[in-house]
DNA sequence: CCTTTAAATTGACATCTGTCAATGAGAAGA
DNA sequence: TCTTCTCATTGACAGATGTCAATTTAAAGG
């Protein structure tokens, strides 16, 4: 696929996965007395899923199973640093890891994070 | 409970469902090519759930199975308008249902939307 | 009617958010 | 080293959002 026909040209995979500031998780919101705190790292979450750019960017590196950030920005119809700033924005709230190769930075979603998301709603 | 405790002072129950303006919904994230609209519908949807404030609010209507509004301004800590501010974009995003009875403004979660939603997430 | 009470609406304001041009920081290749 | 390329950061700006005081609307009860 994509990533391995582009793996003869890269030097050693460096793994900098970004993970800072990710937001910590969740209790279902039907069990009682959502704390403030609670309520804020939560709510900083749907946040990340609360634009239309950032949805469908998500679904798009779901799609595949890794995606080059230059990737993006034609599909999107976004320039560079608004790409830039909504990877950032979904890998803060942990739905997105980006790893860089090269010159390139490779984003895949994941999937358990999905997870906890989905089963704060369903109760 | 706590509404069946007020029925009697109350005239016929005149169920004035609140569902204007409520967002359609929704195809599962990871399957392919979320289309512009249905990212914008949503994205109004986890908007709805990106404030701290209304997650504690739907999360106090989901503990008791009906909540006054006027129940919320304490707990919340908010000011009357604002307490109908959070509850219009709640109720406009599917998330709660809200019937007048006499002066009194009931609401409720939907539970379909919820799992609808949850399913979003989940793949 | 008139008064009271609950909620919605309006208007104002400060803050947050999405966007891009310009610039900076690293990595790769010549 | 110098150039090129990809991404991150900064700064600016328009538009959206959360908040409340003040007002309006609507329902009940005299």
């Amino acid at each position: 696929m994509f990533v391995n026909s582009m793996m003869k040209e890269m030097s050693h995979p460096k793994t900098i996965t970004i993970d800072e500031n990710v937001v910590s998780c969740c209790s279902p919101l039907t069990s009682i007395a959502l704390s403030e705190v609670e309520a804020g790292d939560i709510a900083q979450i749907f946040g990340a899923l609360s634009d239309p750019v950032r949805l469908r960017m998500l679904s798009l590196v779901a799609a595949e199973n890794e995606v080059c950030s230059c990737a993006l920005e034609e599909p999107l119809g976004k320039s560079q640093p608004t790409i830039s700033h909504h990877t950032r924005i979904l890998a803060e709230a942990g739905l997105i890891v980006g790893e860089k190769r090269g010159r390139w930075m490779w984003w895949r979603i994941v999937p358990e994070r999905l997870g906890e998301v989905s089963r704060i709603l369903s109760s």
